[in-house]
DNA sequence: TTGTAGGCGTTATCAC
DNA sequence: GTGATAACGCCTACAA
């Protein structure tokens, strides 16, 4: 039990009543100044501090914002949410972060939590919550959504083109020389995943190149299985010369699967990743990969949110993916008489 | 605004009186059978959520935790997070995450937010919080620290022994071979980092060895400073053939340095970090260093928290941290031949 | 400009 | 067991 200072104690310390003392407090309305300088002295000498709990009751607004993450400690969502942060500072909101660990019913709860506090607005980020269910949320408080595109919500939804990014990788890949391309994907109940794997087929089809099933494993996202999926495309023994994954954790499990069978990138191997982790600029070498301005779409989310909580209108916003060309992919050929044979 | 439905309507629906309802809906209390069911009968139906800001205003609880984080990012306090997260789970309290970025003034004014919410307890990561601030806190509330010691509050402080975990590392790496080991410590007004100096230091003069300052450098425990690091280190021209940087983060940097100069990681150049970072078993090679169990310590924290709420005795605990030798670190001049020297 | 009083949704304290 | 009713701390008409 904290028993606080209470508006009533700095009140009848100011030697005014509790409406001009919450006044005061409020800001907004003009209070004479003399009676101003009081309270704000009671609040001082007393150490007196809004109980928002009990604001949040009277006003029907409780000043926090509910975040769905999916992993509190993902390097990926970790960006969103220092956007977010940085977004709602001096907003007088703040933010109430929970995770969802991408399980429906987990989420679910995490979402009732919110619901229940109950929050002023919302950010999504990911997840597999179904789109009915946040369109029916969004009709009760202002919803904004990261990484997820809800059929109907489009203006609230901040997402970059992930198949244009897996486009471009690609063509970045034959550019450099480089035809048989492996694809480590990502789960394919994921939407971000499926879109880049889309993009990989597109740009293949374009160039007039075949898509080769043997060239393409599913990985979860997670460092282990880029590691687990080179040991599978080396033993398949079919032949290529670069690597794309998914997204940079796989690529970094690549890397290492790569590097304990002494295979060299990007002498021997090319490889890229997709997301841009902070890490990614410091690994050896370092990734080359698609960079997604994670940290602005945070930020975005944010004061889109804090423009729907004022009633202010929000328009669509789009963010652009961009190829970020570093040490780990270098032109095929240029090296091959170093060049080790990829096949086990 | 989000009219949600009330205990009344739902009392009504019910045909019992709102302390029935009230009741039924927190589960301690002996209710008729019949009238339960009605309630919750009614609950379902009108699809009733308990608003937590009034339940927080009537009881006094907010059955919230705030945890004082320095960064929402960091890949360190990711993992103490998530423990915190799963140490809540089912408890019916929520974390409030707020980050001070290492400012004390940031700090004050995340810890003001949370005092003012009110929560019921405190968890607070590292940080330069004065002590006073802390004690006084915890006067008022539940509060543990983790990373930090609070003279005076040692039981509730959980922390690992960085002297220690520093000196074995050094350890390590003098019965692998070398005496020139160079040290890239964090800033000095940081504890952890003038604990793992000491541990450095200390861990020199058991052995005998004398301490060089010019094998000394600080940086800032970020990536970039560990780069630059190493390109001071190269320049000044001194010897030494094994790195030990006082974090993970400033290791991949220095990694990236050698990488860039063609020094070989460990056959050129032993190195070794501090952290133990989920990334670290993913690096080319995968980096010794020392693990801290940040996770467990998470974990921990909000169980002893949780303790506390309940009024029960907690007592101290003592993590231990923990050598991880991986493949960054090798015995000096086993593979001398294909030594390169590593002064510019 | 200022004070009084009612209400926000729930829990806690009483009687019954 | 159950039901009125008074808090909880603040905001906000409304009246002065």
């Amino acid at each position: 039990m904290t028993t606080n200072i209470t508006l009533d104690e700095v009140a009848r310390a100011a030697g005014v009543s509790v409406s001009t003392a919450s006044r005061v407090i409020s800001g907004a309305v003009r209070v004479a100044p003399n009676k101003r300088e009081a309270v704000l002295q009671a609040v001082r000498d007393l150490g007196y501090r809004t109980n928002l709990i009990a604001r949040g009751l009277a006003s029907g607004r409780s000043m926090s914002v509910g975040i769905l993450t999916q992993d509190i400690s993902s390097p990926y969502y970790g960006e969103v949410l220092r956007g977010i942060e940085e977004g709602l500072e001096g907003s007088g909101y703040s933010p109430l972060f929970v995770s969802g660990h991408w399980r429906v019913e987990e989420e679910a709860s995490a979402l009732d939590t919110l619901l229940g506090r109950p929050v002023d607005a919302m950010i999504i980020l990911g997840g597999h919550t179904p789109d009915e269910r946040l369109i029916q949320i969004a009709e009760r408080l202002p919803l904004m959504a990261v990484g997820r595109n809800i059929r109907g919500l489009e203006d609230t939804c901040l997402r970059v083109d992930n198949v244009q990014g897996a486009c471009s990788v690609v063509q970045h890949l034959l550019e450099l020389g480089h035809h048989r391309i492996a694809y480590i994907g990502g789960p394919t109940s994921h939407r971000d995943a499926s879109d880049r794997l889309q993009g990989y087929r597109q740009a293949l089809e374009d160039a007039g190149l075949d898509f080769d099933e043997g060239l393409v494993i599913e990985g979860d996202f997670m460092e282990a299985s880029g590691l687990l999926a080179v040991e599978s495309l080396l033993l398949r023994g079919t032949s290529f010369t670069a690597i794309m994954a998914a997204n940079d954790q796989m690529a970094y499990g690549a890397r290492l699967g790569l590097f304990r069978r002494g295979i060299r990138v990007p002498e021997d191997m090319s490889l890229v990743g997709f997301d841009d982790l902070p890490n990614s600029t410091f690994t050896t070498p370092p990734l080359t990969t698609v960079r997604q301005p994670t940290y602005e779409m945070g930020l975005a989310a944010a004061q889109a949110m804090l423009k729907m909580l004022a009633r202010e209108p929000v328009e669509a916003q789009h963010f652009h993916a961009e190829l970020k060309i570093r040490e780990s992919t270098a032109r095929l050929g240029r090296t091959m008489r170093g060049r080790r044979s990829v096949r086990v």
